[in-house]
DNA sequence: GTTAGCACTCCACACTGCCGAGTGCCAACA
DNA sequence: TGTTGGCACTCGGCAGTGTGGAGTGCTAAC
């Protein structure tokens, strides 16, 4: 976006500095408070030119006549893009994050809650972690249970330590042996493809043993499609919602039981954070930028997580477009970056 | 509670109405306003010589002088107790809910959270169900999966074909081959027992073992030691939070925290549900009854569910104590009924 | 025992005046 | 030409005021 272009040093400073102040206090902050910061040795007046300019270019806006300015979206954009200066974790801070992430007693589900408890409990915001894309973790371990006639419980194992489980139907009714020969089969076949993988073989496997001999195997394929069957990855873990109930931006409370809606609803949320899978490192959605009116008032800060070199899904924080930039979005990475190493398997 | 006994017929017959009333508007009643009611033939100056009466007891309160009466929690328990004439569901709404809880496609898990959703969506309040009780179900099958050297990941099912999985660690190293034999013993063994007995069990086992010849078995119970350790059950469906954000008694935004704090801290909020464990049909807190402070504001009404003949959980609806009880009692109760229908192995 | 009447209390609401904060504009200055 | 002080103006927030309505408790009469 261009906007920076057309603005002296001296403007971008001012911008900074007013951004910054604004997220610290949370009021309008006015010509005479930023004249008091010693790097800019400017009368009230001056100021108020330079911030009459920025109100132009839609940088700032007043909330009314005898407000000071508040920042409006482009300008928190152009502040968090080109202004300002991040600050990276202490490596005491790193050391402790590490160190709750990763601990060798936990399922990859539990682990997927810590992090999102962690990102919520640092940043006294809220924290959101996807599960892990279904299409591209792979296969450790499939299993058959027959639970009546013709109702067989699937379990199945991915390789970041998650089980799987869904209720399939079939027309045949299977032995508890024939079961567990469609498992060894499908184990010995498919175990360290990924589930998107498998659903392609399974396809073609159908084509081919159409006319096989072996009715186990068909079977076998056969129920390996019902299981795999492609679903939606719609599911992630919130945490410490409660803490944006703390924010004076949010306390409407119809506002605010919108948002908790769509958090519930989880699919708008999902496809919020689907956008930000592509992307190779830190991704911000400041107020209305991410196109859902129940986040007019909100950032979002994500992060893809990897696994084998190969990301899966993502993270972030949610809380108020006033928050502290700075700190979050270093956090945000390293958790990231955390979690998939914790999730790798070992 | 003594209380009614006091009372004659006519002051119970208004406090009743008072109750409908204030349920109904929301607003503080008023003589004039009851003086209408046309079983009560009575001036508003005779129902305020009532209405001290019911007052003096501490049935009911004004908020202010010049407002009307409102019930206080001794009114409502009085009024729950005695003199609420519940509606027994119309046998169409009955089909319906049996038609939304009775599905052959899903897994136990999904059941829960079908019925949370359903008191929710039909009360339009919070519904919540606690997970099955692990002590009373009964195991159906354990598998033992190697994750890396020492972290086994056991995977179990039980009854209500709920599937559990967590990671044991050892400190003998297992072959596939090992663990599958381990695995076969223990289903052999313990299928169709109770895990609260299962354990016992092991324990016993573990005495008397200690100088068998076979290995395999010290270490198969062994690991089933680690997999059916005693872990407290702290877990809950919870739906329609949200719901509960549009009632204006609880809009204080602090209170209203702290209650969704309580949520998603989930102990405070188990320990209440599991008194109701013993009940043997609708239970109910009204406001500070409860003993927890974020609840002063909520009535909690709920039901035990059972499989087997075996009371195994608990649900219910959380609203405000102003609720239309005369119909929650009696739906949550037919929903208890259900969901232990629903869940009662095929 | 029931009722009408009456004085009383209190909340809700609208209106007022006032203060402080911050602005925009202008004229003067370097 | 950019910077500054001065000044009139605007607006939100707050405290104080007055009014109307709702509902009460009490008392005296039925």
């Amino acid at each position: 976006m261009a906007g920076g272009q057309d603005l002296n040093e001296r403007s971008l400073y001012l911008l900074k500095t007013l951004v910054e102040r604004y997220i610290q206090d949370g009021q309008p902050v006015g010509s005479r408070l930023l004249s008091k910061d010693p790097n800019l040795k400017l009368s009230p007046a001056s100021i108020r030119n330079v911030m009459a300019d920025l109100e132009e270019m839609g940088l700032i806006h007043s909330p009314h006549t005898s407000a000071g300015r508040v920042p409006t979206v482009s300008g928190y954009r152009l502040f968090v893009d080109s202004l300002l200066t991040v600050r990276p974790l202490a490596s005491a801070e790193l050391d402790q994050l590490q160190a709750s992430l990763h601990s060798q007693t936990e399922t990859a589900t539990d682990l997927l809650g810590k992090a999102s408890k962690l990102l919520s409990d640092v940043t006294k915001m809220a924290g959101v972690v996807t599960l892990p894309r279904r299409d591209s973790v792979s296969l450790r371990h499939i299993e058959f249970l027959p639970m009546s006639s013709t109702r067989i419980l699937v379990i199945f194992v991915t390789d970041t330590e998650e089980v799987h489980n869904k209720i399939i139907h079939t027309e045949k009714q299977f032995s508890t042996a024939e079961l567990q020969q469609a498992a060894n089969y499908l184990n010995s076949v498919f175990t360290g493809r990924s589930l998107a993988k498998i659903r392609d073989l399974v396809v073609k496997d159908l084509e081919k043993d159409r006319h096989s001999v072996n009715q186990g195997m068909i079977d076998a394929v056969n129920m390996a499609q019902l299981a795999f069957a492609q679903q939606p990855d719609d599911d992630y873990v919130l945490s410490g919602e409660t803490n944006l109930m703390g924010f004076s931006e949010l306390s409407d409370m119809e506002r605010l039981k919108q948002l908790f809606d769509a958090f519930s609803q989880k699919h708008g949320v999902i496809h919020l954070l689907d956008q930000c899978l592509q992307a190779d490192g830190v991704q911000i959605f400041i107020g209305e930028e991410s196109g859902y009116s129940v986040f007019e008032r909100c950032s979002l800060v994500t992060a893809p997580y990897s696994v084998n070199d190969e990301v899966v899904g993502v993270l972030g924080v949610i809380g108020p477009t006033r928050m502290a930039y700075e700190k979050v979005i270093p956090f945000v990475d390293v958790t990231a970056k955390l979690l998939g190493a914790a999730l790798n398997p070992k």
